[in-house]
RNA sequence: GGGCGGGUAGCUCAGUUGGCCAGAGCGUUCGCUUUACACGCGAAGGGUCCGGGGUUCGAGUCCCCGCCUGCCCA
């Protein structure tokens, strides 16, 4: 390594080029890194209590596509944190990773698959489609590796995990076996989002709403009394024993009822009523129609039934309040505002197996579900719907077909009523862009609900940041670990995630996918009929047996599914592998009847295989991405047994890293990932009841990243920015820089966006803020290290002393001590943009603009200056390493051999790894070089310098041209107290102390400038030949101007008897000094515009 | 519908518990090959702090109403 011409190694500064070029650098100085393994934690040293821990999880980037800059930002903010840290001395872990991310990912396989050779998932088994889905992970995987590493960021890369490797698998399972057996899981039909196309649940989150122009459709149901043909409807009289048809109700008796209009229609025709539905094809589902309580016609149609055209179902006419009422019968304002009441009817078809409203409306009334739709969105009378009579004719039809031709049958029958155009939002999924259809099917569930959930995420809220307090007494008393230890930043967040929790629902974690952990659980159907003990069982219950797979510790369940049907299902503990012998995994043991084992199972295929062998399949279904990404912070550091997959001295690794110290994050993330990690983390480490460790006790929340419009940057507007463009035009550090210093509290931050036109590419004028500020800090450091080579020091130990030194020094050393106290409290509080903006200002403003031009005389005379000199660009290189690591790594390859006296309070600790500045100490500063003195006077002749640069720039005054300075006794207690200052920064030739006669005694006037210095009037001289006179009073009249609306506003406020009397006494007091010096400069300003004539 | 943001110079944004003549970077204008840096140096111009009320001696900042705009949840 060390052959290598490049590493570590030293060009002489005087060769260094004049340009900063990053490329030159970033590729060597990540090899370095990396052959130091300066990034690998040890958490011994944090047991031996020699480190304190610091830890970041990555938030897993989905392996779908290569980081954006939205990425870039995440991470960049991450590692300015773990790198700070570790130059603070903490133990440091930032744990990287990517997560499979399942339904993206396999929906671009296929996508892939069918573009490039034409095939459909189908075409391939299961297997092999998964092998496919492998292969595009492992190129994105590298992708993704090489893109961070790119961008400097400083993760563990030993301690890789992706979402789906075996350490990450095993934690999977074990977390649904434990969930399960505590009754946290359990399985159920319930109303998902179905994708047809992709033939899979949905999350709401993987759909998008879309407003497309629709109809309401409006059909009429004829009115019955129910006969007893429906088995699940009593005759109306309830008297009337075998199959009785259902009899029509006529207008007449309707109207003998009461019903409000009945008498507008002939008296013996049937009645119907009226249902509004913009999906008619559904009505095949239908177990009710429901008409709002308050609505007059509810009370006459009490008991009474409609029958569905051609399917024949009676169903029971239901009174609810969600029902819309009519405009007709509209009592409030509000009610008559809602728009949908205009186009209601007041009686709604209830669907309870399509429609998630009619869904909750079937629930409070326990109406039966009627499924009418196949997976492949398809209407179908195999799927739960039976009594299906001469509607037989729709069966195989797409839903939307099915809309037409109901809407046909229904003309046909006099039962349309018409349709009005309706523009209303439908849901479509991300994915596919199929429209959602509601589907009523089996799936898995977390019951989240549960106190243990979702009841601990919100008590892990540290107190401030909860607006629900301890509801009991009880619960108060059983603090649990992480209670009260969860805090976001900034706090507003607090409220998204604390609002989530308590509104929260099962969540569904059942896929249809084949990418993705499948669910853990094994089922064998079979029948028995006659006597046995199964029987006893009511139908769709599930109990516990006892049996081989229970007494090896699985879960094992029998479940009567109907009257001689059962389902078998075993869901078996995790199987870790272990690489040693003598540490062997909690093994599956069955025993055969004479109670020798008749099988063992250590790891996971001779499970499988065996529950195979006896007829056990396993469910097709895998789980939610965000089941595995929820277990992140445990399974990364190797739960649920670190031992088994951690070399010995990593095995405190879960103990020492979880919680870890901040998760940094988007706040889209906290309803998604957040908070199912803080449930997750607690309920596991909390042995059962939840109340064990938060997975992070910070949670930072940063801006979102958009374009110049205000719009996310996606592939679809093209309006996205590549951080691998700008990587290569840019730097890594300057790109770094630049999101740093954006990130300021707010929720979204803009980038303009700009077409590069030489290479087509994307890119955003902001960067260059980031490109100059490296190349300022880069030709500070070829100055500095250019003074230092040509000065070699004699090695000394003894300290340089502040008070031997000159003002600028001690300036800069004040300027320097503060700043680092400002950036430590930035590092701490994640207040990224005031970090950036405080370095940009001490090296640009401070060191550049100021002390190194003061210090150019004097330099090479001053050992001890050349001192400060370096421990300030020291200073400087550290505390900008975390934002910028490759250009303070590449300056400080040339900076830690340069030798100089130490600078007594001023402390540099040495690289721990490598001779690295990664891992070198973060600089200290004692507070007892703050200097209030020294950086006063410094202002004050800043104040002269830039006075005299004013003159010369209006009077155009050539560069070059040395002048002279006529001033005052005050001024000349201040020059000597920095001498040569402002000779050199001002371009003065000389300073002469006799300001005092120019005034009384001018007589050319012409030839000088004058201006005013803390009130009193200097003047220029020597600027030109001849000074312009009429430059001079336009100058003057200015400033005149200036003052004199300075002097109304403070005059105002002096003369404001309220002000005087209330407001603090400083603050009159320097609205008084105020006020002089404005008059004094005034009048000195009037006089001289006299003698300018 | 509920919640959370944003609106300050041409652009992107700071502006702390209300208190110096409201700031920075970019862009603009003028002057500079001043030997670390033109990715630079020096100087200048540029603001109805979204609108309207209110509290206060004093409001960009606090309160109320409105307008525009973005996000999250249902």
């Amino acid at each position: 390594m060390s052959q290598t011409p490049l590493n570590g190694s030293s060009t002489p500064a005087s060769e260094l080029p004049k340009a900063y070029r990053p490329a030159e650098h970033e590729t060597r100085i990540i090899g370095r890194w990396d052959a130091a393994k300066a990034f690998h934690a040890d958490p011994s040293r944090v047991v031996r209590r020699e480190a304190k821990p610091f830890c970041i999880f990555i938030p897993p980037p989905n392996v779908t596509a290569a980081l954006h800059l939205g990425h870039a930002l995440n991470n960049t903010l991450q590692d300015v944190l773990a790198r700070a840290h570790r130059m603070m001395g903490d133990e440091t872990l930032w744990l990287p990773g990517t997560d499979h991310a399942g339904i993206a990912t396999q929906a671009v396989v296929e996508k892939r698959l069918l573009q490039e050779e034409g095939k459909r998932r189908h075409d391939y088994d299961r297997d092999e489609f998964v092998a496919k889905v492998q292969a595009f992970k492992d190129e994105y995987e590298a992708t993704i590796t090489a893109q961070l590493k790119e961008m400097g960021c400083s993760c563990d890369w030993d301690r890789q995990r992706f979402t789906m490797d075996e350490q990450c698998a095993a934690a999977v399972r074990e977390a649904f076996f434990q969930l399960f057996k505590d009754g946290l899981i359990y399985r159920g039909k319930r109303l998902v989002n179905w994708d047809p196309v992709l033939q899979t649940a949905v999350a709401d989150d993987e759909c998008y709403d879309e407003e497309i122009e629709g109809h309401f459709y409006y059909l009429r149901y004829p009115l019955v009394h129910a006969g007893s043909r429906d088995p699940a409807v009593k005759p109306s009289d309830g008297s009337a024993k075998g199959s009785v048809d259902p009899m029509p109700v006529t207008w007449d008796e309707l109207a003998a009822r009461g019903y409000p209009g009945a008498q507008e229609h002939d008296s013996e025709q049937e009645a119907w009523i009226t249902v509004a539905t913009t999906r008619p094809e559904t009505y095949l589902g239908d177990t009710a129609v429901a008409i709002n309580p308050h609505d007059p016609r509810a009370k006459p149609l009490r008991g009474l039934f409609v029958e569905l055209p051609l399917v024949g179902r009676v169903i029971p006419v239901i009174e609810d309040a969600y029902v819309v009422l009519p405009e007709r019968y509209a009592r409030t304002e509000e009610e008559r505002n809602d728009p949908k009441s205009a186009m209601a009817t007041g009686f709604l078809k209830v669907t309870p197996a399509h429609d998630p409203n009619d869904y909750e409306i079937g629930q409070r009334h326990g109406l039966p579900m009627v499924n009418m739709m196949s997976p492949d969105g398809k209407v179908s009378d195999g799927h739960g719907m039976d009594s299906i009579g001469d509607a037989k004719v729709l069966v195989g039809k797409t839903m939307a077909e099915a809309r037409k031709m109901v809407v046909k049958e229904f003309e046909a029958r006099g039962l349309f009523e018409g349709a009005k155009p309706h523009r209303h939002s439908v849901k479509h999924s991300d994915r596919s862009k199929a429209v959602i259809e509601p589907y009523l099917s089996d799936q898995w569930f977390v019951k989240v609900t549960d106190e243990r959930l979702a009841g601990s995420a919100n008590a892990a809220l540290v107190e401030s940041q909860r607006t629900t307090k301890q509801q009991s007494s009880k619960a108060a008393s059983a603090q649990g670990a992480g209670d009260g230890s969860l805090a976001f930043h900034p706090p507003r967040y607090a409220k998204t995630y604390e609002q989530w929790h308590t509104n929260i629902r099962d969540w569904c974690i059942s896929r249809q996918l084949w990418w993705g952990h499948r669910i853990p659980v094994w089922t064998r159907e079979y029948t028995l009929s006659g006597e046995n003990p199964a029987n006893k069982l009511p139908i769709g219950s599930a109990h516990a047996i006892d049996g081989d797979w229970s007494l090896s510790g699985a879960i094992h369940l029998v479940e009567r599914t109907c009257e001689d049907k059962y389902r078998e299902v075993v869901c078996p503990p995790a199987l870790i592998p272990s690489p040693s012998p003598h540490d062997l995994p909690f093994p599956v043991v069955k025993f055969n009847e004479s109670g020798k084992h008749a099988f063992i199972a250590r790891n996971q295929s001779d499970l499988v295989r065996e529950l195979e062998q006896e007829g056990f399949t396993q469910d097709p279904d895998v789980l939610d991405t965000w089941f595995s990404s929820a277990l992140w912070p445990l399974s990364t550091l190797g739960w649920p047994n670190p031992a088994a997959f951690n070399a010995e001295s990593n095995s405190n690794l879960l103990k020492v890293f979880n919680p870890s110290s901040v998760l940094c994050t988007a706040r889209e993330i906290i309803t998604l990932w957040v908070s199912r990690m803080v449930m997750f983390n607690r309920y596991f480490t909390g042995e059962g009841q939840g109340r064990g460790n938060v997975p992070f006790r910070d949670v930072f929340i940063h801006a979102m990243i958009q374009d110049g419009e205000g719009r996310k940057m996606s592939k679809s507007l093209g309006n996205g920015v590549d951080p691998r463009d700008i990587i290569s035009s840019h730097g890594a550090d300057a790109m770094r820089f630049t999101l740093c210093q954006m990130t300021t509290q707010t929720q979204d931050v803009r980038m303009p966006v700009a077409r590069d036109e030489t290479t087509g590419k994307n890119t955003s004028p902001k960067f260059d803020l980031g490109r100059n500020f490296c190349n300022k800090l880069w030709n500070a450091a070829r100055f500095t290290l250019g003074i230092l080579a040509r000065n070699p020091s004699p090695v000394s130990n003894a300290p340089v002393q502040a008070k031997d030194l000159s003002l600028v020094d001690r300036w800069m050393l004040s300027r320097l001590t503060s700043s680092v106290a400002k950036i430590d409290a930035c590092v701490t509080n994640y207040e990224y943009s005031d970090y950036a903006e405080t370095v940009y200002r001490l090296l640009w403003w401070d060191f550049c603009d100021w002390y190194l031009e003061a210090i150019k005389p004097t330099i090479d005379a001053s050992p001890a200056q050349r001192a400060v000199l370096a421990h300030a660009l020291e200073t400087i290189v550290r505390v900008l390493h975390p934002i910028a690591p490759f250009i303070t790594e590449a300056i400080w390859e040339q900076l830690k051999d340069v030798e100089t006296a130490p600078v007594h309070g001023v402390h540099l600790g040495p690289s721990r790894t490598g001779g690295l500045l990664c891992t070198a100490g973060w600089p200290r500063l004692d507070a007892a070089l703050i200097d209030p003195d020294a950086e006063s006077a410094f202002e004050r002749l800043r104040t002269l310098i830039s006075a005299v640069r004013e003159v010369r720039s209006q009077h155009q005054v050539p560069p070059k041209r040395r002048i002279t300075l006529h001033a005052n006794d005050a001024v000349r207690s201040l020059t000597t107290r920095a001498p040569g200052l402002v000779e050199s920064l001002a371009g003065v030739e000389s300073i002469v102390f006799d300001a005092a006669q120019t005034a009384s005694s001018r007589n050319s006037g012409a030839a000088r400038a004058a201006f005013v210095f803390e009130g009193a009037e200097l003047a220029l001289s020597n600027l030109a030949d001849a000074v312009d006179a009429s430059a001079e009073r336009d100058r003057v009249t200015k400033r005149i101007a200036d003052l004199e609306k300075s002097e109304r506003t403070i005059d105002g406020r002096l003369s404001n008897p309220g002000y005087m009397a209330k407001a603090p006494a400083k603050l009159v007091e320097e609205s008084r000094a105020q006020l002089a010096q404005i008059r004094d400069e005034l009048a000195t300003l009037r006089k001289r515009m006299g003698e300018l004539g």
